[in-house]
DNA sequence: GTCTATAATGAGATAGAC
DNA sequence: GTCTATCTCATTATAGAC
């Protein structure tokens, strides 16, 4: 978390140690949640010692904190980065590209993260937790709110005439659909039984057409 | 669950017990999940032993597993009900129409028990996690899957020339957006800045809207 | 930093009296 | 059905040797 006290830099081992844990921790409280992955599984799966867990997580809610805060700042770069791109072509955009053009700053940097790499698949289904557990309300405010905010400012500068509770609502209902296809693709598939999992890119168009023509309707209606 | 050996009926009292037992277990489950949540809360809550938590309950699991249960299949009921009074119109509908019809069959049967009753909010948290958590998918393949089976049945021979994962696409982000409405509805809020929470129907409507045009673009795109 | 060992607590579940 | 009392086990966390 905060490193208070100057120590000299840890060894090599000792990084890649840390590294292993935090996966493993991160692995299993996406799985099981906080409260159903024990530090013991924890320590086993990464092939340490429990007490090592400890060591260098801390408590365990600060552990999972810690988890939670290791992603969310890259990540909230790389969206505010692609949000300040796009910002000085909103105003000539007609409308629905201008909404595509912010969705896909907030979600394209997360599916470009979570297509080749397993931990932020995982990551999502923390953030879930994170969002839907009122215990975590202050790590969300922490972590996620600035970066929703920026986005919606934006949004309120592009579409001055929305009421602002629209766009908020919009934005909620686009989030529950990317988590929700990130954390139940499975379900996708089974109910439309269609075999193996969908092409992933069909997945994400369909995201798009989705959250898009949804926020337009908002957009429009009030 | 199942009532295999035959007893005689219980007392009033008795299920009076049972039901308040039924009622804070629902409550913690919902806020806390099925691990944060212990026997020993539940009981402390409901005002009795933690015996008799496990004498009404059996098996935690199986205890959590009855308590989906129990408000399942009145709501899948209630939605059956719904979806066989508007079947025989939407052939006359226009698609837009149609779709909105459907998922009000869906949405509406939940939302007006969730109106008054703290029980059915909290369902909501419960049934957000069975659909999340893969411990819990034989419970999701029990109680949900075959009503939106039938739901989905219904749309693809309305829309027999939309591809079936799209259908199923478009009706998985929908409940995504509904149980995001539900749960977390306070985000809604804060993040609009909008002070006290929102009037309820404005909420509501803005759902139908959301989901009605995103539907509508997943069908017509592929 | 990493290990062994253990403390301290809380968990789910049951036996048996009433 | 309901209670008291208790069993057994897993949990988080730390102390202290190396």
């Amino acid at each position: 978390m905060d490193e208070t006290k100057r120590k000299r830099a840890p060894s090599k081992r000792s990084l890649q140690t840390r590294q292993r844990i935090f996966d493993s921790a991160e692995r299993l409280f996406a799985e099981r949640g906080f409260d159903g992955a024990s530090i013991r599984d924890i320590a086993a799966e990464a092939g340490v010692q429990t007490a090592l867990v400890n060591h260098h997580g801390g408590a365990k809610a600060d552990f999972f904190a810690a988890i939670v805060a290791r992603r969310a700042e890259p990540l909230a770069q790389k969206r505010l980065a692609e949000l300040t791109r796009i910002r000085p072509d909103l105003p000539d955009l007609p409308p629905r590209d201008a909404v595509l053009a912010v969705l896909n700053a907030f979600i394209d940097p997360f599916l470009d993260l979570a297509r080749g790499d397993e931990g932020w698949r995982n990551y999502a289904r923390l953030v879930a937790q994170v969002s839907s557990d009122q215990r975590w309300a202050a790590l969300a405010a922490q972590y996620f709110d600035p970066t929703a905010q920026q986005f919606l400012a934006v949004l309120t500068r592009r579409f001055p005439a929305a009421p602002p509770e629209a766009l908020a609502q919009g934005f909620v209902f686009t989030i529950s659909a990317v988590l929700g296809l990130v954390t139940s693709r499975w379900r996708i598939s089974a109910l439309a039984d269609t075999g193996p999992t969908q092409e992933d890119q069909a997945l994400t168009d369909g995201l798009y057409d989705f959250a898009t023509a949804g926020f337009i309707a908002l957009l429009e209606q009030k």
